[in-house]
DNA sequence: TTGTCGGCCATCGGCCGACAA
DNA sequence: TTGTCGGCCGATGGCCGACAA
């Protein structure tokens, strides 16, 4: 199992089984997002999925998909894994999920006590930032909310003058970023100047999208605190490119087609999970979605949704019907 | 049918299908490549559809794959539409191919003579130079080929001195771009420079990549001859990046469900060819076909391959079995 | 014929505190 | 507390012909 990692030194290259850190991946995440625990029982609805891939090939599900009658509008599975990823390209997260379909049998056997939800560990010692036109412009470097640096960052050495030091962060590809952080101005405050323009160019920033900065804990292997950095994109007008590689038409069924094979031959079936692409879920723990079930009051069959705020105040939803 | 267009004044941006220049697609797509002709029979080959798929999501293709006994190894269809494309990003060059697949009955037609093969248009006068590092780096210009400024580019004023002109050139995307053209230094040279670094910049151009250009002549609405402007890529060692949309797994099996539904339904389905990509041409005239197999003296359904040597020394096959 | 270089100058990047929101 | 600006200086971009492959 590759959920996570910690005290991974230096750049792991190991083809593209990159063992990102787990706090990281959930900070540039955002807050509400929450995978499944492997090993629990999960449902997979196929619905949520297509609308997901849908969503990001820009292409409205219609009705040229041929109906997959094998195929129920849920799939109780077990998550056999998960593994955490970053798009090289962007690094937008996303996670990797290995679905097996459980047979009736399989369904009917009792709830553990784990899959009772033990949510994923979210980051603590973290900030975010939606960086400003100063920022990222060329004329200046990125200033620092004081509040953030005093918690997140290593403490300076007060008695130079100004108080400054070289920092050194890692972000979700294991990548070494090194900034110049002072602290100076009248009135005084923190900035990242030396450093800071080459990573918003290579990170292709704007404002609009935002710094996270994170610090981690290392216990064994007697490395200290570590500093972590991401970023998360401004929600942009979609500007979703075709695919050019497979028709949407062709996705979406063989989204389905994979889902039915898995659950008529017992095998496992592999699925990406964007969180910041659409706002469906469409693997969620069994556990949570029976609890749904009865506390609405519903028969399953029926159709039912539910609508959580997240903190952007978009909105998350569940597939059923 | 939007297979190309000519005359195309002012930047069109209708949703996603925007008419491209033909001739400038198929010198971008290099002299090898001819795309079949719209209404004509082709023969589709799913294992090489699958073998581009897979080599563009860098999985090889392995028996996870369900078997579709509905499908044939080959499916003679009619080729219903083709569009010309360009990726946002990386300008390389792709089709859409739309295919009708032929009932039993509907191949027994004898050919319609226009299906014996008309070529699309290659471009005539083109020219493509691979850029050397003093074109790709910041301290200069680009060095134009003195054949190549005097076909393709308009001819300069050689009463100034130095001769210069404004070039104003459309990629495939119909942006414009200007240039400083100049004939000047000693022994004289033909070289671009305003406006060079910022193309290069722009398209991400490195050493070894190709500049292509274009002159086109649009001989209706009064208007002259155009200059054109295209890239190729040089062929890095593949540095494909998983999808993070849908798995390979998945877009191969919808890869097969999709042509086998639309030979069982009678209906269209939609294929990306990506001439650069792989090697492999997988929609092949009908007639091209039948030649080829009439000629080896093998019956149908015995395995086969023609080898043609394209310009770069690489292979194209034809899939059969 | 054309790829690379040194020379030269204009422009931009980038660090600073001032000032105000 | 922090976003934007003017000032200032050094780094880089980018145009030129020289020279050689």
């Amino acid at each position: 199992m590759k959920l996570s990692s910690s005290g991974q030194g230096q750049q792991a290259h190991e083809g593209e089984n990159k063992c990102l850190n787990s706090e990281l991946w959930h900070a540039c995440a955002g807050p509400m997002v929450c995978l499944p625990t492997v090993g629990t029982r999960v449902v997979y609805f196929p619905q949520g999925h297509s609308e997901q891939v849908a969503a990001t090939t820009n292409k409205e599900v219609d009705t040229h998909i041929p109906n997959y009658p094998d195929l129920p509008p849920q799939l109780i599975c077990q998550l056999q894994n998960v593994t955490m990823h970053a798009d090289v390209e962007t690094d937008e997260v996303y996670a990797q999920m290995s679905l097996q379909p459980l047979t009736p049998e399989e369904q009917k056997d009792t709830f553990l006590p784990m899959e009772l939800g033990i949510p994923s560990k979210q980051p603590t010692n973290y900030f975010y930032k939606t960086l400003t036109a100063s920022d990222t412009s060329t004329h200046g470097g990125f200033s620092v909310p004081r509040r953030a640096a005093e918690k997140v960052f290593p403490p300076l050495d007060f008695s130079q003058q100004p108080p400054a030091q070289e920092l050194i962060a890692r972000d979700l590809h294991d990548i070494e970023w090194k900034f110049r952080h002072i602290f100076r101005g009248q009135p005084k405050r923190h900035l990242l100047t030396t450093g800071w323009s080459v990573f918003v160019s290579a990170k292709r920033l704007v404002a609009g999208d935002s710094f996270v900065g994170l610090l981690v804990n290392f216990c064994h292997r007697n490395e200290k605190n570590q500093l972590l950095l991401g970023i998360r994109r401004a929600t942009r007008p979609q500007t979703v490119m075709p695919s050019s590689v497979l028709s949407s038409d062709s996705m979406l069924i063989g989204l389905l087609a994979a889902a039915a094979h898995a659950a008529a031959t017992n095998s496992c079936f592999t699925v990406f999970y964007n969180p910041r692409a659409s706002p469906s879920d469409f693997v969620i723990p069994l556990s949570k979605y029976v609890k749904a079930v009865f506390h609405t009051r519903v028969s399953v069959g029926m159709r039912f949704r539910m609508l959580f705020e997240t903190e952007e105040s978009s909105v998350r939803r569940y597939y059923s019907s």
